[in-house]
DNA sequence: CAAAGTCCTTGATTCCGGTCAATTGCGAGA
DNA sequence: TCTCGCAATTGACCGGAATCAAGGACTTTG
């Protein structure tokens, strides 16, 4: 590589953006190099570890930001502490509750998790004045909408056995979109007490399901975390399709 | 009332909108008189019985809709006829994935139904030139959003009196928005085996739950689809919140 | 290398909600 | 008024996932 230093006066790419995916299929693609000089002025950088809270289930908003890489969980949570993740978020995605005090969910780094993080204001006087930025934003947002409904299926009608293997065949897509291949292998960005309460079910049970697929040959397991999927088609039956 | 039919070459309010509450809280709302009236042309009224298939799964979209009175319910259905419904749209919500060949989503009217429909080239286009538009879609996706995964935590982590009594605290508060009181009465939108469907419970344990709401007093049936609930607040305690 | 801690797996048992089946209740229509 | 038909309720039983409880596999620490 042979990223340039360029003057913070001219119009060209910002540094810190020039690697960047979100300026590819992101919200930040909507931006001109002028736009996006002028935000990265007000943004920062940060990598954080697994299990730090990005953001509080009720706390105020007060910015807002784009996931650079890494996996992030956004959860719900009862008053006897009962949890539900009800969505993951993935680079390039754009985190947070636009027009809200309140976000509803909290969002924690399920994987470590470089994330971009701008003023709360800032972004929302640039959605008023350009809409390009809200029309990725209404893109994304229905993109979330759609995954939520699906997942809804699978929390309400799907067997614990169906549950699990819908849960690895979203990663196996979701980690690595452009694979076109019938395998898979990858690590799994989550404990099997997240996985648990992504699925709507207890760790044990999740346990026993993956011991299944194990044994039936359509996964296989090394670390607790390393998954090797041979034929994902196979493990798609097993999903329930 | 008193509507004076309007020549149709001025730019005061369609006729048909005058009553209309999408113009007001729905996405009608983003427009000024003029582009209502030239949206208005290519509108059509029409009303539909309970049951009536307003979108298929994966049918192609040819138009979108606003509900003007109403209950639509969106499901999705597995290969072996297992169903789930992922969401209820009442008046003044806007019908249809925007920007997508296909819905992903099923929606049928779930009582009479009044939609007020729109060629989907004459929607897509308006949404590219009125930022406020598409301000509106954002905001309703954003808030279909936060009800879905508000849902999620209920599919996935409560218990089926929890559940049921989160149904009715839900129809509750989305068919009468502004009730302060803490008593309510209503008739509910679909059958025992819809909410099952909502639910993710069979017909059965909703009757039995419903049954168990109605001996402790919680609330009153009549007919089997007027509810009357005394305290809501007592109610809310069995949603589990 | 032992000790401790974390995460995961496995086993035994329980219980909530599903399944299957019978019955009730209610509105429509002759 | 009687019957037909559909929707809802109720009951008996069963099964899948939760719960409770050990035990194993790694990693970290002294």
């Amino acid at each position: 590589m042979d990223i340039k230093r360029k003057d913070v006066h001219n119009s060209d790419t910002p540094v810190l953006c020039q690697a960047c995916e979100s300026r590819h299929r992101g919200v930040c693609g909507a931006l001109t190099s002028d736009q996006l000089l002028q935000l990265s002025k007000h943004s920062s950088r940060r990598a954080v570890e697994p299990g730090t809270e990005l953001i509080g289930e009720s706390t105020q908003i007060k910015n807002y930001s784009n996931i650079i890489s890494g996996v992030v969980k956004l959860s719900k949570m009862m008053a006897d502490g009962r949890q539900q993740i009800v969505g993951l978020q993935f680079a390039p995605d754009f985190l947070g509750r636009p027009f809200r005090k309140e976000n509803g969910v909290s969002a924690e780094a399920a994987t470590e998790v470089k994330v971009c993080s701008f003023p709360k204001n800032v972004i929302e006087r640039m959605i008023g004045e350009m809409p390009e930025l809200e029309h990725k934003l209404l893109e994304q947002t229905l993109d979330e909408l759609d995954e939520a409904r699906n997942w809804m299926l699978t929390l309400g009608r799907k067997t614990a056995g169906e549950k699990v293997a819908s849960f690895l065949l979203l990663i196996a897509t979701h980690a690595f979109p452009e694979n076109e291949t019938d395998t898979a292998e990858f690590e799994l960005p989550m404990s099997r007490m997240d996985i648990a309460d992504f699925l709507g079910l207890t760790m044990e049970t999740v346990s026993r399901q993956l011991t299944k697929l194990r044994v039936d040959g359509i996964i296989r397991v090394t670390n607790n975390r390393h998954v090797v999927i041979p034929e994902i088609s196979r493990l798609s039956d097993r999903a329930g399709f």
